[in-house]
RNA sequence: CGGGGUGUAGCGCAGUUGGUAGCGCACGUGGUUUGGGACCAUGGGGCCGGGAGUUCGAGUCUCUUCACCCCGACCA
């Protein structure tokens, strides 16, 4: 528990992040490769996440559900685009006991395939319509390379999948979850996040477009952290889900699906957390308030009680600190677990009235008067930090981001300050492979309600259709 | 899949010309401490990744196999 050295987070990125994902004990490795241990810590930054969406889900008139965890090799395969997709990275199920199965069956991936054939046999009339599910669950894809929360073979997510009766609605539903996953990423996780849609190139196996929401990472690598998909009527014709429309004849549903994962947990590590270990943002934090006590004066054992009482009665999420650690110790253990914020509570300070409250992010130790209105002062510590770290992280998402007119620009950038690039394209698929030469730089998305720069294509010069947002991923 | 590397206690490592395995941290127990990762004493922990071979004898040499890591390639 102790000891635990975290390299410096200039010094080696990957390394830093690795330590701090040891040192806070948010998971662990597992005998297999790419399936992580997700541990008590990690797993309750996962319950606050999945606590604040499933509300924001249910406000917008979405009910949950559970879909099996396997795939009958058939069903994957009826829409073509998502089986090319996909076929690489799934993994096989060929017995059941000790017996060849006839059919293999694949561990979901993602469940377009399931939900799909389940609408199919439940939709009837227009009048079913809308219909909006979620699940939370775990998918596994096979990947090659891994790295814990950002890409591991299991995840957790939630997949969101509707079927609307017009065009019209269903690209609404893809456009207002977007728009979920963008408050949450701002009010809660602190992170200012970039929306837009995908290339043709980049858009999810499958889909008329995909949406996206990007953040850009403490080193300028930016990380997709979530998509929101159109379907058209192309799952629905490969599934047939039909239904009779208002004038009595068959239609086809229009459908979308969104998601986000376990590996916002990565980007909140990467976007907040430091050298000394992890930072939650408070409105995210499992664990908002620590207290720590010095010596094992009576007049330190009152005051403790007394605070986590009246704390824990004003809804915050409270624990003392009794472990017999020293007080150094202590104060380091809260730092890399990420508290937001602690208390320490020593016979020294009490004598003379006070006591010592620290913002982990900040750092800043502020006195007190032990009689202070301590709900107060905490949950005013609590916004500010929850305030600053959003403004923070915009400030440097902002100095982060660069335009490129030319090539060269574009190249210097990308090769010295990473970050995010706005540039004019063409759309053609060959420019875009061509800044792929360049650091394995992608598109991140098409900056929809943005004018292009200069209206030529960074690349061929020719006429600029989309100003493109570009980076480095993860 | 190509190139490189590493497997010895939970973690990090040492182990000489082959002689039967050690250090630091962590952990258990007892005690003293407590304002930035305390200290003393004491204790437990090992099929040296697996298999085969050479040898009187292998952590060490040979062959083989497996796993993991790094760099490429690939990656809703």
């Amino acid at each position: 528990m102790a000891n635990k050295k975290i390299t410096k987070r200039d010094v080696d990125f990957a390394q830093w992040y690795t330590d701090v994902i040891n040192a806070a004990h948010l998971s662990s490795y597992s005998n297999v490769k790419g399936c992580i241990i997700l541990e008590p810590n990690g797993y309750a930054i996962w319950e606050m996440m999945q606590k604040t969406l499933d509300k924001m889900f249910k406000e917008t008139g979405h009910k949950n559900v559970a879909m099996p965890m396997l795939i009958p090799e058939n069903l994957l395969k009826k829409e073509g685009e998502l089986v090319q997709g996909f076929a690489p990275e799934v993994a096989w199920v060929t017995m059941g006991g000790s017996k060849q199965l006839e059919e293999r069956m694949c561990i979901r991936p993602t469940s377009e395939t399931l939900f799909s054939d389940y609408y199919a046999s439940i939709v009837k009339s227009y009048r079913d319509l809308p219909i909006k599910y979620n699940q939370w669950c775990n998918v596994m894809r096979w990947e090659k390379e891994t790295r814990p929360f950002l890409r591991s073979r299991e995840f957790w997510w939630q997949e969101g999948h509707t079927i609307h009766e017009t065009q019209e609605e269903a690209e609404k539903e893809t456009r207002d979850m977007l728009s979920v996953y963008e408050k949450f990423f701002r009010e809660y996780l602190a992170i200012p996040a970039i929306t837009g849609k995908k290339t043709e190139k980049e858009k999810f196996a499958g889909a008329e477009y995909s949406l996206t929401i990007e953040a850009l990472m403490y080193n300028g690598v930016s990380l997709q952290s979530g998509t929101s998909h159109y379907f058209g009527q192309k799952f629905s014709k490969a599934y047939d889900i039909k239904f009779l429309n208002r004038e009595n004849g068959y239609s086809y549903v229009y459908q979308t699906s969104w998601g986000v994962s376990s590996r916002m947990i990565g980007a909140l590590i990467m976007v907040h957390s430091d050298d000394d270990g992890l930072v939650l943002p408070p409105k995210i934090a499992p664990l908002q308030v620590r207290i720590i006590p010095i010596g094992k004066d009576d007049d330190v054992k009152e005051y403790v009680n007394k605070y986590l009482e009246t704390l824990t009665n004003s809804g915050l999420t409270v624990d003392v600190d009794n472990s017999e650690q020293s007080p150094g110790y202590r104060f380091a253990e809260a730092e890399v677990l990420g508290i937001p914020v602690r208390i320490e509570v020593g016979h020294r300070d009490l004598e003379k009235g006070t006591i010592t409250i620290v913002r982990r992010d900040t750092k800043e130790k502020i006195q007190v008067l032990k009689d202070c209105d301590i709900v107060k002062v905490v949950k005013e510590t609590l916004d500010a930090m929850q305030k600053e770290m959003l403004e923070r992280a915009t400030l440097r998402r902002d100095n982060m981001t660069y335009t490129a007119k030319t090539l060269e620009e574009f190249a210097n950038i990308m090769n010295t300050t990473p970050g995010f690039i706005k540039a004019d394209w063409c759309g053609d698929a060959e420019c875009e492979a061509k800044i792929k030469e360049i650091r394995g730089t992608k598109s991140r998305c098409i900056l929809e309600n943005e004018k292009p720069l200069t209206g030529k294509c960074v690349v061929c010069g020719k006429e600029a259709k989309h100003l493109v947002l570009w980076g480095i991923q993860y």
